[in-house]
DNA sequence: GACCTGCTGCGGATTG
């Protein structure tokens, strides 16, 4: 047996041995050793034998298998071997010892019972009644009770999540129970390493580390994690040293089967409406030929629609296997659910009595569905790293084959599918760009800190200094924080602040600073602490209780809207809207159809860097082999190249030779400009081709849009897309060839993208967004007060405006902007992109072409204002008096 | 024929 080697810079080694499955078993100490052999006649996986040595040892380790291949026992049995031999030696105490964190509740619970099974069958071995090891789970889903019992009788090992972790180390009853931590394990550690979710609990973990006196191990798992070098140093910061474990597949254990099919038929063109339906009847028929399957729908509202459409339609013709009954065999899974309801469906589940559970990304991550054996794709998984962890949820046990169908709903998506799964077989992760010093998740914690005591300033620098994504934050932007949040720095002269008692005085201090030391300014401020917690990006949302039980959450601005006999539907079932109090939502079930699905708003989609890339070189070869080699040839190569069906090759062939017989299909070497006519109104709309994914193809579109403002001194109205962007002008300015070079050069690019942010609405977006982080503003406000209606919105329209002139060098502008440029723009990939100093084409269409068609969506592009009232009238006077002379 | 157009998570000490 070997295991792939991995370049690592200093520090991050790779651990070197022999790999022996006898030996591996032999660090175990008896009843866990024997009830091992029994459980796994196989023996140990790779990933076990290789990874237990290093963590009985106490060093840290980032141990990376493939989905399946045991890595939670791999992670826990060293540490729970350890607790028996302290049981059997009778020097166990009650005391924390091992902390365990996952990105997501579901697999917390999941972890849990996976846990339960060894520590069951070591107590009986024992010959205990119950076993001496305790595991307990602590999220937001916990009840109060539970919280207590933890509080004041904690596990030896403690199942957590960032957030949850978070507010713990901030808890007084908490404060004494860190110390005798051994170990803390971080699952699925790739979700979170380039994220500010995953900042943040870079630096609970240090908090947690300066807590126990000691420095805990660190364990951290996961399937899809390219390079390691950054991951181990997100786990364990800039000064500890990490193994990293790299596991093969086990012998014998197949890789991933996947299959892109298209619901689009050829010679239909675009049909959104009539692929739905052939899309539930593919998903039914999936449903019905297996045991259980995992279905993947990419947005909350869609997941809902196609649980509620799958447990009434009535069976189609032509399917096989076993029918379903939709009432109790299919179920729905997402966030915004009842806690209550997400556990029963997560046992149902696990105990192989769900046919089907549709779900968003809830369920995506590490959860071992035992009897699931095919995940359904709706759409695009975006990025290969989730394309393998979802198509891991079936097959999801040692030697078991994990099956996936990517189903797509238009020509571009099947491309898309295609060259997603290409990647996904060959196990093509896409390398994590780690995250540098957000400021919010600093103020965050910085509060965090002060609510758990007083700390020193300097103590508080250091420490953030030790884990990986703040290593490098400079001391300047560390003061000002906490000035910040001490109310130090200026606030707008005769800025009004909102209502009094709608929500917290901004320029309030939220701490107190004085002589090196800082401290939480009041409970007020601890209690908003607690219930703002994290940096996920949410509205304020209600409570929907229907039959007097909680069925889960919408948002505040939905529920407002609604109005008595309103029907949406939610956990799969249409209800009825009966009043709104507070935040509230009083409802009742009832059959039939729902009226409407209930509104999310978040983030948007983007494909990976690489998949963009893979996607723009696919259409160039395929556009290259169609005109060389001729249309049977192209078939042919679609179908072998990225083993498409006929179908799926026929609708990818399509879509590409309408393309070039329309327009061209650009290669990654050149910039296409397509000029059609505006839809519906006067003017025309620019179509940028570029093989980027949304993130840098906004930040480039937005310089251009930008350049072109400033040149025509117009409104540009923008919208980005994978693979390119559109700009839309007035009908009396009009881009020339003369005009390209100039407004797609390199200069001053950084510059001109922050102009085009600031221009538009994204920069005060993003402002509310980390305003909320940082506990300036509060998403969730106290009982009983309400942020006023219309939400966050005053923080979007007056906070942020006054800010920037009140404060210009403010942290959270800082914070705006640094986010902006390096992680919803991707601005170095664009740079990179244009210093190969593409081929620059213009080209007149009559309509847009089938490439532009696929972004144009009505309403979605934002407006960068560069036109002035004084200009507008101008030219209004003008019109009308051509007009007047005109009909003279 | 249209519908849909990203997600993950989330108080407790005190008083009556």
């Amino acid at each position: 047996m070997t295991w792939t080697e991995v370049e690592v810079t200093p520090g991050y080694t790779m651990i070197d041995g022999k790999d022996d499955a006898g030996e591996a078993l032999g660090l175990l100490g008896d009843p866990l050793r024997s009830w091992f052999a029994d459980a796994f006649p196989a023996g140990p996986t790779p990933a076990q034998r290789l990874a237990w040595p290093a963590i009985a040892s106490g060093e840290n380790v980032l141990l990376i298998s493939p989905t399946g291949t045991g890595k939670t026992l791999a992670g826990f049995l060293a540490i729970v071997d350890r607790l028996l031999r302290e049981h059997q030696a009778d020097t166990l105490s009650r005391r924390l010892r091992c902390v365990y964190i996952s990105p997501l509740r579901s697999l917390g619970y999941d972890v849990e019972k996976n846990l339960a099974i060894p520590l069951d069958g070591v107590g009986r071995l024992l010959g205990l009644e119950k076993c001496p090891i305790r595991v307990g789970v602590r999220t937001g889903d916990t009840s109060a009770y539970e919280r207590r019992r933890l509080r004041d009788s904690p596990p030896h090992i403690l199942i957590t999540t960032p957030e949850s972790l978070s507010l713990l180390l901030s808890q007084s009853g908490w404060r004494d129970h860190w110390a005798g931590v051994s170990h803390v394990v971080v699952d699925e550690v790739h979700a979170l390493a380039a994220t500010k979710r995953g900042a943040d609990l870079a630096i609970s973990l240090e908090r947690l580390a300066e807590a126990t006196g000691a420095d805990p191990a660190r364990v951290g798992l996961s399937a899809t994690c390219r390079p390691p070098d950054p991951v181990a140093r997100f786990l364990v910061g800039p000064s500890r040293t990490c193994r990293v474990v790299e596991a093969p597949r086990p012998a014998g254990s197949q890789a991933l089967e996947i299959a892109v099919e298209s619901l689009l038929r050829p010679g239909e063109g675009p049909h959104r409406g009539l692929t739905y339906r052939r899309l539930l009847r593919r998903i039914r028929k999936a449903v019905s030929a297996n045991r259980t399957t995992v279905v993947f729908a990419n947005s909350r509202p869609m997941t809902e629609k196609i649980a509620h459409d799958l447990r009434n339609a009535p069976p189609g013709r032509g399917e096989t296997g076993r029918a379903f009954d939709g009432e109790t065999e299919v179920a729905v899974h997402h966030s915004a659910l009842d806690a209550a309801r997400r556990r029963e469906v997560e046992e149902r589940l696990k105990a192989g009595r769900l046919r089907a559970v549709v779900t968003s990304t809830s369920l995506e991550l590490g959860v071992d569905v035992g009897t699931a054996d095919l995940t359904v794709q709706v759409g695009l998984p975006g990025g290969v790293a989730r394309c393998v962890q979802r198509i891991g949820r079936s097959g999801h046990h040692v030697g078991g084959r994990s099956r996936g169908l990517i189903l797509a709903a238009t020509a571009a998506e099947v491309a898309a599918g295609a060259v997603t799964a290409r990647a996904a077989r060959a196990g093509a992760i896409e390398p994590l760009k780690p995250i540098a010093s957000p400021l919010d998740v600093v103020c965050q914690q910085l509060i965090g800190m002060a609510c758990a005591g007083e700390t020193s300033v300097d103590a508080a620098y250091e420490l953030l200094r030790k884990a990986g994504p703040t290593a490098d934050l400079g001391r300047d932007d560390f003061l000002a924080c906490l000035e910040f949040l001490a109310g130090e720095l200026s606030s707008p002269s005769g800025a009004s602040e909102p209502e009094p008692g709608a929500t917290p005085r901004w320029t309030a201090p939220r701490i107190w600073k004085r002589n090196g030391w800082f401290g939480v300014r009041s409970r007020r401020v601890q209690r908003w602490f607690w219930s703002n917690v994290g940096t996920i990006n949410a509205e304020e949302s209600a409570t929907v209780i229907a039959e007097a039980t909680p069925i889960g959450t919408v948002e505040g601005a939905y529920a407002e809207r609604l109005s008595a006999g309103d029907r949406f539907v939610l956990d799969g079932r249409t209800l009825e809207f009966r009043r709104l109090e507070g935040l509230v939502v009083h409802a009742r079930l009832v059959g039939g159809e729902p009226g409407a699905l209930p509104v999310w708003h978040s983030d948007r989609q983007s494909l990976s860097t690489e998949l963009a890339a893979d996607l723009a070189t696919f259409r160039a070869e395929a556009s290259r082999r169609s005109t060389c080699d001729g249309p049977s040839a192209l078939r042919e190569w679609l179908a072998e190249a990225l083993e498409l069906d006929a179908r799926a090759a026929e609708v990818v062939a399509e879509l590409i030779e309408a393309q070039d017989r329309w327009s061209e299909t650009p290669g990654v070497d050149t910039l296409l400009v397509e000029e059609s006519p505006t839809l519906l109104e006067p003017g025309w709309t620019y179509a940028f081709h570029a093989p980027l994914n949304r993130s840098a193809a906004e930040a480039l579109g937005r310089a251009v849009a930008a350049r072109l403002g400033r040149r025509f001194g117009r409104d540009a109205a923008f919208q980005a897309a994978d693979l390119g962007w559109t700009i839309r002008l007035p009908d009396d300015v009009r881009i020339g060839e003369a005009d390209l070079a100039e407004i797609a050069t390199l200069d001053d690019l950084a510059d001109d993208v922050l102009e085009g942010v600031d221009r538009g609405e994204l920069a005060a977006r993003r402002f509310r967004h980390v305003a909320a982080t940082a506990l300036m503003v509060l998403r969730n406000p106290e009982p009983g007060k309400r942020v006023r209606v219309g939400g966050m919105n005053w923080v979007y329209s007056r906070l942020y405006p006054l800010v920037k002139a009140a404060c210009p060098n403010h942290p959270l502008l800082r914070e705006t902007r640094r986010e902006i440029l390096h992680e919803v723009l991707d601005v170095p990939a664009a740079a990179r992109w244009l210093e190969t100093r593409p081929t620059l084409r213009l080209r007149r269409l009559a309509a847009a072409s089938p490439f532009a068609t696929a972004w144009i969506a009505p309403g979605g592009d934002e407006s960068l204002r560069y036109d002035s009232p004084a200009d507008a009238l101008r030219r209004l006077h003008a019109r009308m008096t051509a007009a007047a002379g005109g009909g003279s």
